[in-house]
DNA sequence: CTGAATGAAAA
DNA sequence: TTTTCATTCAG
């Protein structure tokens, strides 16, 4: 399981805030090197010197970087670290990237977002031939021992999962997917030799036909209700605290929509997977829409065609359609009246965007009385050369029949598009009649 | 302050 | 087994 890496809560304590850069801590460095105490060094300069170096292979393709003059050595980050700290000797990889990174194999041209490299990176490290890869570790094992020998007492304490008082919620994973087709490509030329310029052109080539996905997001529906509970107290996070990577706390939806006067957080979108979950009673129910239940669980990608044909009835539920081709693909039937909730939804779109007037001045009025819900819409990038008027929902899931591909497993309604540089669409029709009890289009601002 | 990778060390 | 934290810096 590609156990996510959540980054436990962090230390509350008073941050020294001053980067002090001395602290002689430890006995005059003859290498010239200094860790200093509370700041890490800029970047890991192998030690100048070491019978441990290998051999110079003739075909390393990564050298390590052989700056040894310490650069700028600027306070990498100045995290609110305990004025006397000592950073933990790096390892193998850290090593690797580090010294990666300073190489610029990856230019900016390429690539600048460091998330986005550490993935190219990590595939690249992948690649390594194994006998380079000793190289770092071995490196890295010299880093160690000198830290050691700079840091005798040094033992590594993490702290604590915060677990006092402080809710802290886990961090909730809100981020695009990454165009991870392109990291491998990038990741593949780097295999093959190319970095830097070479890299870039090679990358510029690839770009020009490469179509990214372009992730579309369904924010949620706010609700008026919804809006005016968050202003206030915290909305009662409804559990799936476990498996709610699937979804913002409605807590952290809450904090969004004040902190930021841009769209409205996300949208759960239907929970196509469990239609149970969509009945009527519920939504009557719960008119503030219900976050936990609306949430994708599993991934569906493509799915099949007859699934959700706009032209026909919708499916009535059957469960475990064998004629399924995809394992994941959710069992159809989503026959929603979502008059009850939507009416009280589209009051309350104004107050949380203001920025865009127009979103209710809606081209396309709604036919029929409340029978229109406004799932805002975010395009994380480009619009996708689309068509600005499709029959939605082809295809079940919100893939808006454009063959794109969900993120779904994540918490992350992410609808991936085609997608292409030169478009520029400022909106979508989007017809949810064939799966929804409602009118026919309805038009989202872009 | 986070994300994103890998891996060492600790809980 | 699960967490933290090393690096890096744009967002």
């Amino acid at each position: 399981m590609p156990a996510e890496r959540t980054r436990g809560s962090r230390r509350t304590e008073s941050d020294g805030q001053r980067l002090v850069w001395t602290m002689p801590v430890e006995p005059t460095d003859p290498s010239g090197v200094s860790f200093a105490t509370n700041v890490t060094p800029t970047s890991f300069n192998e030690s100048p010197h070491t019978a441990l170096d290998s051999p110079i292979s003739e075909n390393i393709m990564f050298p390590p970087t052989d700056d040894n003059v310490s650069g700028p050595r600027r306070p990498t980050h100045s995290k609110k670290k305990p004025e006397n700290h000592i950073p933990r000797p790096p390892n193998a990889f850290i090593l690797f990237r580090s010294s990666f990174i300073k190489s610029q194999h990856v230019s900016t041209e390429v690539e600048t977002n460091h998330s986005t490299l550490s993935k190219i990176i990590g595939l690249t490290w992948q690649n390594l031939p194994e006998k380079e890869r000793q190289v770092w570790h071995a490196k890295a094992k010299a880093a160690l021992e000198e830290h050691k020998r700079k840091f005798p007492q040094y033992a590594f304490r993490p702290t604590q999962g915060k677990k006092g008082g402080t809710t802290e919620k886990r961090k909730v994973r809100e981020v695009e997917p990454k165009d991870m087709k392109r990291c491998a490509k990038i990741a593949e030329l780097l295999a093959a030799g190319l970095k830097g310029q070479e890299l870039d052109s090679a990358m510029a080539d690839f770009d020009k036909h490469h179509v990214p996905e372009i992730v579309t997001r369904f924010e949620a529906p706010i609700t008026a209700r919804a809006y005016r509970r968050s202003s206030s107290a915290p909305i009662p996070d409804t559990e799936n605290s476990k498996s709610s990577q699937s979804f913002f706390s409605t807590v952290a939806t809450a904090r969004k929509m004040r902190a930021s006067s841009t769209r409205p957080t996300r949208c759960p979108t239907p929970d196509l997977a469990n239609p149970a979950n969509l009945d009527q009673a519920t939504l009557k129910k719960e008119p503030s829409f219900d976050f936990s239940s609306f949430s994708f669980e599993k991934t569906v990608s493509p799915l099949p065609a007859f699934a959700c044909d706009p032209l026909n009835e919708p499916i009535p539920p059957s469960p475990a359609d064998s004629t399924m081709s995809h394992p994941d693909a959710f069992p159809v039937p989503l026959n929603v009246n979502t008059a009850s909730f939507l009416d009280d939804w589209n009051q309350c779109t104004t107050p949380i965007t203001p920025g865009t007037p127009d979103f209710l001045e809606s081209p396309s009025p709604p036919p029929f009385a409340g029978s229109y819900g406004t799932f805002p819409m975010n395009l994380e990038k480009n619009v996708p050369d689309m068509p600005a008027t499709f029959p939605a929902y082809q295809q079940c899931g919100l893939d808006m029949g454009l063959s794109g591909e969900h993120y779904l497993s994540h918490p992350s309604d992410y609808t991936a598009f085609p997608h292409h540089p030169d478009s520029s669409l400022t909106h979508l029709d989007i017809d949810f009649s064939s799966f929804m009890n409602t009118g026919p289009v309805h038009q989202y601002q872009l």
